[in-house]
DNA sequence: GGGCTTCACATTTTT
DNA sequence: TGTGAAGCCC
């Protein structure tokens, strides 16, 4: 049952790979060619304990990874050292990553080191498109064949829809989109229907929550799909199962890589346990290296997921799990200034249950720059004055490409915006709505993945009546019926269906078209080349013209999505290895020749660094954020801190801390109460700004506001402010602490002028078409339209300013180049 | 089937 | 307050 003849390492020696390098990069490659013929000299340039993690091949290896300190670069180096002292052919190697970024960039940073070998590293992935791999290999023993199609949260909560009403019950009460988060968290959990809690069971669909688990899992083979949790968790009780596919796998896998393993799941945990403790028996035979090769990377400190599954325990009971284990820490930072890392530091010892790790540098600062601290009125004021400064380094020089806004809520992200466009600052939102998600584009999927799968009855049900065929509610369950009766699949049913008399002539005609459709297409399937067929397809099923014949203000955009979506499959070889690629990576390439700041959550911040980093909105209830301290108690705390870590640990050289007296939540506006996260940074690497010239006027110069008992008129109102607070529902601290930060009242206006601006974006996808200063085409009384604000009319003009009254947005000063004629 | 009104809900997100 | 989904009416 082995099925890994097909595979064999790729060269004979590891070392061997041809000495042509990538071109475009030819000092890194000169580099790396010299790397690969004098091993040592990779291993030069790593610190001491680097070095160390680099080096210990043999064995479990825990590696404490602190932010900033080389991660990726030690992971790298280790597989660059082991193919090169040929411990391993590439793909004797399996090397895990959470996401396909991070992937990437191993990929691309091994190929660096050892050239073209790269190809052969099959096994370097994400959790589940290696889950796919081997699931793919070993479908039927599952029930699956080799083409099952991925769904995605949209496909599930759709499927769930249906199995619900199927039971009879009321899919408002029992809500599709919370069983579906439920079925994952079970999956993260390693659970199948049959080991979920009784509890859990209970709870959902008046206790039928196993039985819907089960008709869901049921439903899944008979469609011949898997949905994310089912890459690992079929792979798991195929190696449960069948000890010899297992033992295939590790004869296989000489070495195993777990990139941020703090973040994994009990399933991804079982799943690799499995894979690496082989039984004494397998360890025995051969000449495979005694114990088990497993390097695990990671920072406790900076697990954020535990809301959706991460278990912080893992990588804390390493060592327990892996006896014997070597565990390694990096503290040297390269990234930050000793301010930085001092308040990093300082904040995160505020937890308990850490394998404790303290960052250092000893690179000199030159600028002596303090974390700086600020306080204003609202969160228009938070955005102007941030807005300010931002503006105030652009014109020093700063790239906006160097600076992130980070935030603990997307809703955060608003007064931002709007006050960017108005000044006219390029921004870029990271995160958010994604490409493969858009409706033009799932749609288009869907008419792929049926010809690829015609067993897809989800895809099939998406499209059959998109665009509109007369094949409305009535028809389609005529054919889920029919469907059910036969046993067969949606495709096929319409194909019977065509042909008898049960159907009402016009459905019936439409129906018979689309079925002889998908079989002529399924024919070309093998003769065409994938790209023109995906054209072919959504011509001749009147997809393209559906949106050409579309008057609404995003058609074209749209159509242009579609473009691109066929453009970006030329990438692939296959139809079935681009639908694999897109049902798992969900991703697309951002624009980034603009120069624009960035502007994300702190989740998604995780991993990437700036230069400055603007950390707004520390405010009790907001961050830590009520829900998470209702929810997660004391633990839920404790990741909230972990957040403000990493948010800390992105800077390199200029952090800026934010916070508020008043916020507006669900519509009202509540007074606030500073962060107990700023009481918690230390007094010596901080400073209490009052936001320099730009606020003038308010507080003083309050190093000293630390050093507690003294309270200017301003304190006073802040003292206030925060009694009021506590009265209400919002953070609810107590002790004296509180008065030490800073705060000022100026919630006067301010800032008029700014410099100009040549270009701008709103979320990294429309450049505007205007340049600043040049007077505007549009007039008073001009009907035009908004990305974001919508349909208005022009109210007045102002050079390139234009005051617009908008139907749905109200009035708002916007430039002209981010407007259109309606 | 499309457009309008009403209602509930309002943290973080990858695959 | 403001958004998005679902129901309702034509």
């Amino acid at each position: 049952m082995s099925g890994f003849s097909d595979d064999m390492p790729f060269f004979d020696e590891p070392g061997a790979a041809p000495a042509a390098a990538p071109s475009g990069i030819a000092a890194r490659a000169m580099a790396a060619r010299q790397a690969r013929n004098s091993p040592v000299d990779y291993l030069s340039d790593l610190n001491p304990e680097q070095r160390q993690a680099v080096e210990t091949t043999d064995g479990p290896v825990l590696v404490l990874a602190g932010a900033g300190t080389g991660k990726t670069r030690v992971l790298t180096t280790r597989i660059a050292h082991i193919l090169a002292t040929g411990r391993a052919f590439p793909s004797q190697i399996l090397a895990v990553t959470f996401t396909n970024k991070a992937a990437r960039e191993m990929k691309q940073r091994i190929g660096l080191f050892v050239g073209e070998a790269i190809e052969g590293m099959p096994w370097l992935g994400t959790f589940h498109s290696i889950g796919v791999k081997i699931l793919r290999r070993h479908a039927e023993l599952v029930g699956l064949r080799s083409d099952f199609s991925i769904l995605d949260t949209d496909d599930v909560i759709r499927l769930l829809k249906q199995l619900i009403v199927a039971e009879g019950l009321d899919d408002k009460r029992w809500v599709p989109r919370v069983f579906a988060q439920m079925i994952d968290g079970w999956k993260n959990k390693g659970f199948g229907p049959e080991d979920i809690p009784e509890g859990d069971a209970r709870s959902f669909g008046n206790g039928l929550g196993r039985e819907l688990y089960r008709a869901y899992q049921q439903r899944l083979i008979a469609l011949n799909a898997c949905d994310f949790g089912d890459l690992l968790l079929h792979p798991i009780r195929i190696f449960r199962t069948h000890h010899d596919i297992l033992a295939d796998y590790h004869r296989r896998f000489r070495y195993i890589l777990v990139d941020e393993y703090q973040d994994t799941n009990t399933a991804q945990y079982m799943w690799l346990r499995l894979l690496a403790q082989r039984p004494r028996s397998h360890a025995d035979e051969g000449n495979a290296p005694q114990g088990v090769n497993i390097c695990c990377v990671g920072d406790d400190d900076q697990s954020i997921y535990g809301w959706r599954g991460a278990e912080v325990d893992n990588i804390l009971r390493f060592e327990k799990d892996f006896p014997g284990a070597a565990v390694i820490r990096l503290e040297r930072n390269y990234r930050s200034t000793a301010h930085i890392l001092g308040a990093a530091t300082h904040l995160i010892a505020h937890n308990e249950g850490r394998l404790g790790k303290t960052l250092f540098t000893d690179r000199p600062d030159p600028e002596d720059q303090k974390v700086s601290v600020h306080a204003a009125w609202d969160s228009d004021e938070e955005a102007r004055a941030i807005g300010e400064e931002i503006e105030a380094l652009q014109r020093k020089g700063h790239a906006l490409n160097d600076i992130a806004i980070l935030v603990r809520a997307s809703f955060q992200m608003r007064s931002f915006e709007e006050r960017f466009i108005e000044i006219g600052l390029n921004y870029r939102v990271i995160g958010g709505p994604r490409f493969y998600e858009r409706q033009e584009i799932r749609d288009a999927m869907a008419y792929l993945r049926v010809v690829a799968n015609p067993g897809d009855d989800l895809a099939f049900e998406r499209i059959v009546n998109v665009p509109k065929r007369s094949l409305g509610d009535a028809a389609i369950r005529q054919i889920h019926d029919t469907a059910r009766l036969l046993g067969v699949s949606m495709l096929e049913a319409s194909a019977n269906l065509a042909e008898s008399d049960e159907m009402k002539p016009k459905p019936r005609g439409s129906l018979r078209a689309v079925v002889a459709n998908f079989s002529r297409w399924r024919d070309l399937l093998e003769t065409t080349p994938h790209t023109q067929l995906a054209e072919t397809i959504l011509e001749e099923s009147g997809y393209t013209d559906m949106w050409k014949n579309d008057r609404a203000a995003d058609a074209p955009t749209r159509l242009d999505n579609l473009k691109e979506l066929i453009r970006s499959m030329e990438d692939y070889g296959s139809l079935r290895e681009f639908l694999e690629h897109v049902a798992l990576v969900m991703d697309k390439d951002k624009n980034e020749n603009l120069d624009a700041v960035s502007l994300m959550t702190l989740h998604s911040a995780k991993g990437l660094e700036f230069e400055t980093v603007m950390l707004p909105g520390w405010e009790e209830g907001l961050f830590p954020h009520q829900r998470a301290l209702d929810e997660g108690g004391r633990s839920g705390l404790e990741e909230e801190r972990r957040l403000a870590y990493v948010g800390l640990t992105r800077a390199k050289q200029n952090l800026h801390i934010w916070f508020v007296s008043n916020r507006r939540i669900h519509g009202l506006w509540q007074s606030t109460v500073p962060s107990r996260f700023l009481e918690e940074l230390p007094e010596a690497h901080i400073k209490i700004s009052e936001g320099g010239s730009d606020f003038g006027g308010y507080g003083q110069r309050s190093d000293q506001a630390f050093s507690s008992s003294y309270a200017t008129p301003g304190w006073q109102r802040a003292r206030q402010n925060r009694n009021e607070a506590t009265s209400r529902n919002w953070g609810n601290r107590s002790g004296p602490a509180v008065e030490r930060i800073g705060y000022g009242e100026a919630d006067s206006g301010y800032g008029a002028g700014r410099g100009a601006v040549k270009s701008h974006t709103i979320e990294g996808e429309v450049v505007a078409k205007s340049v600043a200063d040049t007077p505007s085409a549009f007039k008073v009384g001009d009907r035009v339209f908004h990305m974001k604000f919508g349909n208005g009319n022009v109210a007045s003009v102002d050079g390139n300013k234009l005051t617009i009254n908008f139907d749905r947005a109200g009035q708002k000063r916007v430039l002209d180049g981010f407007v259109t004629a309606a």
